[in-house]
DNA sequence: CGACCGATCCTC
DNA sequence: AGGATCGGTCGT
């Protein structure tokens, strides 16, 4: 199934943010652990475009320790912690000094399935991956994988999928962010068509 | 150091 | 539809 396993490399995160945001449609993250090997296609992404995004934790160039890996290389991870337990993935896609992200929504299981159910303490294979914080929960994501270099890691990376029909993705308006005013209704959401690994329909 | 609040999830 | 839950951020 993943014959070719063949990592993606820096170029692929350096190039329009938006485009790179829907190209990750179809690619896999590969989550290594001691416990086994977890593998996830993506199937739902969101671009947060920091300088003038008031959806973005990056907004107006706002520079914290958060914030911080945004305004380094492409193609390092994005972790932030919400509502608590929560934590979300994304992958630096903006160029030295200009935030930008792409944030991972949901994918679909692949393997190490038996190991997602236990992170996640549930059996329903569909409740698994279908949103941000389930994902990172099931592939055992922490603010400890905050910087990692996707590039280069042996333990989270990405790795090339099958080229996603232009005709089975979808675009939305991202989700959940209705205190960014007019930035709320950007269509930055993509997502592929008829999955029901998808977080919402 | 206290207060506010969220790129969510779960249960009712 | 509403509550849980706590780290990041900012103001005092």
């Amino acid at each position: 199934m993943l014959e070719s396993f063949e990592r993606i490399e820096r170029s692929f995160y350096e190039r329009e943010p938006l485009r790179v945001t829907e190209e990750l449609l179809g690619k896999y993250i590969v989550r290594e652990t001691p416990n086994g090997k977890l593998v996830g296609k993506i199937v739902e992404t969101e671009a947060y475009i920091g300088p003038y995004d008031k959806g973005s934790h990056a907004y107006n160039n706002k520079r914290t320790k958060r914030t911080e890996i945004q305004y380094g290389e492409r193609g390092f991870a994005y972790i932030f912690a919400i509502y608590g337990k929560n934590v979300c993935f994304c992958v630096v896609i903006g160029r030295k000094y200009v935030p930008a992200v792409a944030l991972i929504r949901a994918v679909e299981p692949v393997s190490g399935i038996e190991l997602m159910k236990k992170n996640r303490e549930t059996e329903d294979i569909k409740n698994l991956t279908n949103g941000p914080s389930k994902f990172c929960q099931a592939f055992g994501i922490t603010k400890n994988d905050y910087g990692t270099d996707l590039c280069t890691s042996q333990n989270l990376y990405l790795v090339k999928g099958e080229a996603i029909k232009s005709s089975e993705i979808a675009r939305s308006k991202r989700i959940n962010i209705d205190y960014a005013e007019e930035w709320k209704d950007k269509e930055w959401r993509f997502y592929i068509k008829n999955n029901e690994f998808v977080s919402r329909f």
